[in-house]
DNA sequence: TCTGGGGTCCTAGGACCC
DNA sequence: TCTGGGGTCCTAGGACCC
């Protein structure tokens, strides 16, 4: 230990981080695809191995792009259940590590350990043992950064991928971040670090030296404000549990080919019954619901509605996602739909709204009921599922594509 | 690089209220 | 009649993350 002068916090916030999650799951049940360059998904890529990485093979990669990179690359099709299989056992080991521990998406948590020192030992024993018990109780690699802040925990992550371990100690934080380049910082993507190239800012470090009022005269106020911090190692958040998504979405690529309206109508109800499927569930209701457009030419753009109150009822979504779709009926024609997505927002629980509402929610919980039923029986998605819903609310249906065709 | 699917947060203007 | 300042909600859009 050494005599500073002034005693710093310890590093003892974890950011543990699965590798190449879904292609590592992969590589663990089918041992064929062990050390070969392979990847997760049909199209498009969701994970790539790090043998395929290595070769240039990117997440959001199209397949066709992939093998001119790598010509023996193997694909494999998703398994999204075993995903969620996997990332339920590595959190129970999480859970089993500490009660501090803040999910950030299906294969990332950050845990707080600090106050475990007297029972198992420092962070950096608590992370190494943690990384032991996930490969062998589960059978996947994972990066563990540790540090004083989240941001820089998750930042060491990072840095120290694949199947890494990497501590910042407090007395090395600046020399550790101020050479990594504007992208590592937290909110900085494509847009923003372009920005700030221009003005020849490229590392962490000189954002750290900048003025703010200059830093808020390219980027914004508030990203101003936090870029800053960030540089300078300020990031007083502490790991948070219990957590709720507070937006439920789903959404659908429409590929090239010439949709009718009609044909359109059918997805978005597949969608709306996804979503409000997911959202009785897990016991919710929301007040505003949201459509998304892409176009032909790649733009995007939303268009929202807000209800008087908050509820789960397939048929009151159903039609407030439709009354948004049909205003811009001629316009989605015209310009040529490529994505249709449908999200709820303004969650809450759904015990909080049992009175009697003063709005004409026309939707049938018997019917929400029974139709959850049938897809808990028989599968996600079926013709005769929507025919019944179309019969329920008037809106007829017309047939829908074959939802089992795989992507081409 | 010719493009998936799931999310979060921020901004800005308008409506509305006091 | 003209007018200030502050707050909240809603909508649309942009950027970003995994």
């Amino acid at each position: 230990m050494n005599a500073a002068p002034t005693k710093l916090a310890e590093a003892n916030i974890l950011h543990a981080d699965l590798d190449a999650f879904y292609a590592a799951v992969e590589q663990r049940d089918r041992p064929e695809l062990r050390g070969r360059a392979m990847a997760v998904g049909g199209g498009v890529i969701l994970s790539a191995s790090y043998e395929a990485r290595a070769r240039g093979v990117r997440t959001a990669m199209n397949i066709r792009q992939a093998k001119q990179l790598c010509p023996e690359i193997i694909s494999v099709t998703p398994r999204i259940d075993a995903y969620s299989q996997a990332s339920k056992e590595v959190f129970e080991i999480f859970n089993d590590t500490t009660p501090l521990v803040e999910p950030i998406s299906i294969d990332e948590a950050f845990l707080d350990v600090s106050g475990l020192g007297r029972l198992v030992g420092t962070p950096e024993v608590v992370a190494t043992q943690l990384r032991t018990r996930v490969a062998e109780e589960v059978g996947l690699p994972i990066s563990v950064g540790v540090a004083r802040t989240k941001f820089l925990a998750k930042v060491a992550s990072g840095v120290c991928k694949p199947d890494g371990l990497l501590v910042v100690e407090p007395e090395g934080e600046l020399a550790f971040l101020h050479p990594l380049p504007v992208r590592a910082l937290w909110g900085v993507g494509k847009v923003t670090s372009e920005k700030l190239a221009a003005k020849g800012i490229t590392t962490v470090g000189e954002v750290a030296a900048m003025g703010n009022g200059n830093l808020e005269s390219i980027v914004g106020r508030a990203m101003g404000g936090q870029l800053s911090s960030l540089a300078h190692n300020r990031d007083p958040r502490r790991v948070v549990t219990g957590k709720r998504r507070s937006s439920i979405g789903s959404q659908r690529a429409l590929g090239q080919r010439h949709r009718t309206f009609d044909e359109l109508e059918a997805i978005l109800l597949e969608l709306v019954d996804r979503v409000c499927k997911r959202l009785r569930d897990g016991d919710r209701v929301g007040r505003t619901v949201s459509l998304r457009f892409r176009f032909g030419d790649f733009t995007r753009d939303t268009r929202s509605h807000t209800l008087a109150a908050a509820t789960s009822s397939t048929a009151t979504f159903l039609d407030a996602a439709r009354t948004l779709l049909v205003a811009r009926r001629d316009e989605i024609v015209e310009r040529k739909l490529t994505l249709l997505g449908f999200t709820v927002a303004n969650l809450s629980p759904a015990d909080a709204v049992q009175q009697a509402l003063p709005f004409d929610d026309r939707g049938s919980p018997q019917l929400d009921q029974a139709v959850d039923a049938l897809r808990d029986r028989f599968g996600s998605d079926s013709i005769g599922r929507a025919t019944l819903l179309g019969q329920s609310t008037g809106f007829a249906v017309p047939m829908l594509p074959d939802p089992g065709e795989p992507p081409r």
